[in-house]
DNA sequence: TATACTACCTCCAGTAACAGGAGAGTCAAG
DNA sequence: CTTGACTCTCCTGTTACTGGAGGTAGTATA
């Protein structure tokens, strides 16, 4: 019998471990003394120890390690919880590797000086939203007013209010000089009947989605584009389908009009992407 | 002005979060109001918010986080910071990767149904070590008495006793049928004199120990040997110096004889080992 | 035998970044 | 005026320990 000092010195385990292990009961001393209450051990509870710490070392928890030696079980059932375990793993191995990528993005934006860091790009994940909208063609994107004033005129006789604020999905693939196929939205609580020009559907969740917002005027809303444009494919991300412009803030001037110029305006960009 | 719950769905921020935000100083609401204490937002608050995140994608602690908001840096100073967390990111990939090695090498053992599970290998740091030593060459390892013979004969004459359980060094670097080149090795608490036969060093630290307990006689320990080597290959590690074996409990037959056969006898051979 | 000195004990606090919940107060709509 | 949704603060819990305070036990030396 030794005790707990000579004990950690033999497994090199610290004495404060061998001690919240007791408490776990992962390793209970052979003896403790009633009076004293010092731990006593055994030379031949070094392989249990050791077999905590080969666990612990394939990244199971304190726990588990219990569970697995209180219930021995089946090579198929340790087949089991290892592979539960390499998947575990191998998941946190990718999530590290995709932030080591972000990093290195960073650093390569910075070694070219590219001033962008006005605008981050971060990843959420969106739920699915009930939407009123009108879909149609434009010229250009400051002239969509026409499908807003469609949108609000029936929202105004239906009595239905936003439950959140409105945006605009750009359906076009690519780039255009005119004419882009633009849809205006208008989040809303429950259903509503549709009209010839206004639908109403639910856009189904999107797991990964490039965000990021543009503080400043519509003007100037060219700069987060191309800085979420270039974030994605720094990142080795693709687009894989429609924008969306999120009013957050605007001001209006005078009839309803919506200012592009005004300084205090918030827009958030968003593309749902997917690892290229 | 925007109540936290707004301000949590426009963000997909938790309003859990964002009060522990405000707490940590990283993100404090416009306004709060004296008498309710509610928390009142504005929509130009979502880039910092959103800044917040981006470094937290990266990795960076919201200590690191607040630092780097407060103390507006140059590009210089941003370079080194993600340097760091690329070096960090680089580490932290590198043991999951060694992690997931070590799981599926077990996963493999278990495919194989080869039983080893009796031995759990580990990787330690062994601490230096001074002992004082006789080295020489036996016909096989169950002879070596005559080396402890002379040891033990030198550590009573100098009223020395020893500080840690005994261990024999192997030199050999492969399996030999004769003729073994063995350090009988006695740890020590200060230096002492050397004689013709006995010399007094200082065993380095290792780094990286693979070590295995053998729980039973000495005639078994081949088991243990297999199972450590195997576990060594396996996980990808090759053998750079020397072997220990360290006598942790013995039984002691009559005269001094150390038994071969008593089913109490504890040993824990160790391996200095690098990834190959 | 007295006195150090070390080893050991228990209990408490702290770690990072929140999540969950209790109990109480606030706000807007009907 | 009530209901229900929202918000507040405060407390606990999470993981696997580490560090420290304050007190006891065991051992080595003078």
């Amino acid at each position: 019998m030794i005790r707990i000092g000579d004990f950690s010195k033999l497994s090199r385990v610290s004495v404060k471990t061998l001690r919240y292990y007791d408490e776990m009961d992962l390793l209970k001393p052979v003896e403790v003394d009633r009076f004293s209450g010092y731990r006593y051990y055994e030379y031949d509870q070094l392989p249990r120890l050791n077999r905590i710490l080969a666990l612990r070392d394939l990244g199971f928890s304190l726990e588990e390690i219990g569970q697995l030696l209180r219930d021995s079980l089946t090579p198929e059932q340790m087949r089991g919880m290892l592979k539960l375990r390499q998947v575990e793993i191998r998941q946190k191995v990718q999530e590290e590797t995709e932030r080591l990528e972000r990093v290195e993005a960073r650093l390569r934006q910075i070694e070219q000086e590219e001033d962008m860091s006005k605008y981050d790009v971060v990843i959420k994940k969106v739920e699915p939203i009930k939407v009123a909208s009108v879909r149609g063609v434009v010229p250009t994107p400051p002239q969509q007013g026409s499908l807003w004033g469609e949108l609000e005129g029936y929202l105004a006789q239906s009595g239905i209010r936003p439950a959140a604020p409105c945006f605009s999905l750009y359906h076009d693939d690519e780039y255009k000089e005119k004419d882009w196929d633009i849809e205006a939205c208008e989040p809303i609580e429950a259903d509503a009947p549709e009209t010839e020009r206004v639908k109403v559907r639910t856009l189904p969740a999107v797991e990964t989605m490039a965000c990021t917002v543009h503080p400043g005027p519509f003007v100037t809303i060219g700069e987060a584009y191309d800085a979420i444009g270039k974030w994605i494919s720094a990142n080795g991300y693709r687009i894989v389908g429609p924008g969306r412009e999120i009013y957050l803030h605007v001001t209006e001037e005078g009839t309803g009009m919506v200012s592009q110029t005004a300084a205090d305006t918030l827009t958030e960009i968003q593309f749902p992407v997917e690892k290229a």
